[in-house]
DNA sequence: TACAGGTAGTTCAACGTTCAATCAAGTTTG
DNA sequence: CAAACTTGATTGAACGTTGAACTACCTGTA
């Protein structure tokens, strides 16, 4: 699993055009995030990762899913998922519900504060998608991005493939 | 600045493909910094964020930057490269040195250890960066990634072009 | 049924980031 | 040359994230 053999293999430098290439990558996507992120705080006081789960959780049959699942689509720890569901549920966007099944189980469900407060929210959130992102790139370019990151979540893919 | 005019603007949903799209560049992103950033640490200490600061540093002449500077090139707040710097100052891989020309300025500089962790460090990271994201596209595709992405900083710039 | 091992979720402390407040040094205006 | 303003950087408190430790429950094996 861990490589001890960085000895053996030669490093793949960058050439120029490459790192080019890869700070516009890293700058880009924190600009992006930073912008989408305020965007929502200040128009909804939500923050993307909290959107991110209530998008999930408004798709949802029941709008509820188990606290492990809805790690695992956004990406993040359950620890984390832990905090924001808490944060969440005492501005009343969600509470938690015993799952049935499995005794261990949690369901963050969405409540209809949560439900209308996203209707809101995703105008703000879309809106600037499109304006920062998608209009940045023809439907060419922008489906080679989505290639290319559907490609490196495989690669990565955190074990969950 | 801020925009109340909600109300008029239609707002522009994204199809199927797009948010398809726009998932796995958020996903992607997450997947990709976090694993350069657990590669990073677990072998030499350092936080992408720090590396990154580090980089710059190398590059500049004197191996030396004025704090604002930085933070624009890293695209982070003056604060959090403030505590950035601490921390690597606490390290011994960077000193703080009185900017001549401005009293209030003040210059990060990189010290030799400094420089001798960054040159172990980048193989690690540019392995990653090769292995995780350049090989997941060909030149063309990676050179339309660049392009988008520098759309992006552009079109969002933060105050600075 | 009992015991070992795994899985779901939470908790707590340490850490990093943010935001507002502060201070010091430049710049502009009258 | 002073008052008002701006800019460079730091500070400290509040907040969010991380990672390890912990509890509770489920599953398989003997």
């Amino acid at each position: 699993m861990m490589d001890h053999m960085e000895t053996t293999t030669e490093t793949p430098w960058l050439t120029a055009a490459e790192q080019q290439i890869w700070r516009s990558f890293l700058g880009g996507t924190i600009v992006l995030n930073e912008r989408l992120d305020r965007d929502l705080r200040t128009a909804h006081g939500l923050s993307m990762p909290e959107y991110e789960i209530l998008v999930r959780l408004s798709e949802a049959p029941d709008r509820s899913i188990r606290m492990a699942e809805l790690a695992a689509a956004v990406s993040h720890s359950r620890s984390r998922v832990t905090h924001t569901i808490a944060r969440l549920e005492r501005e009343g966007l969600v509470f938690r519900g015993q799952c049935s099944e499995d005794g261990r189980g949690v369901s963050a469900v969405m409540t209809d504060r949560g439900f209308a407060l996203l209707e809101e929210a995703a105008h703000t959130h879309v809106r600037g998608v499109h304006s920062y992102l998608v209009e940045n790139a023809s439907p060419e370019e922008f489906a080679v991005l989505g290639q290319i990151m559907q490609r490196v979540i495989t690669t990565l893919g955190g074990g969950k493939f």
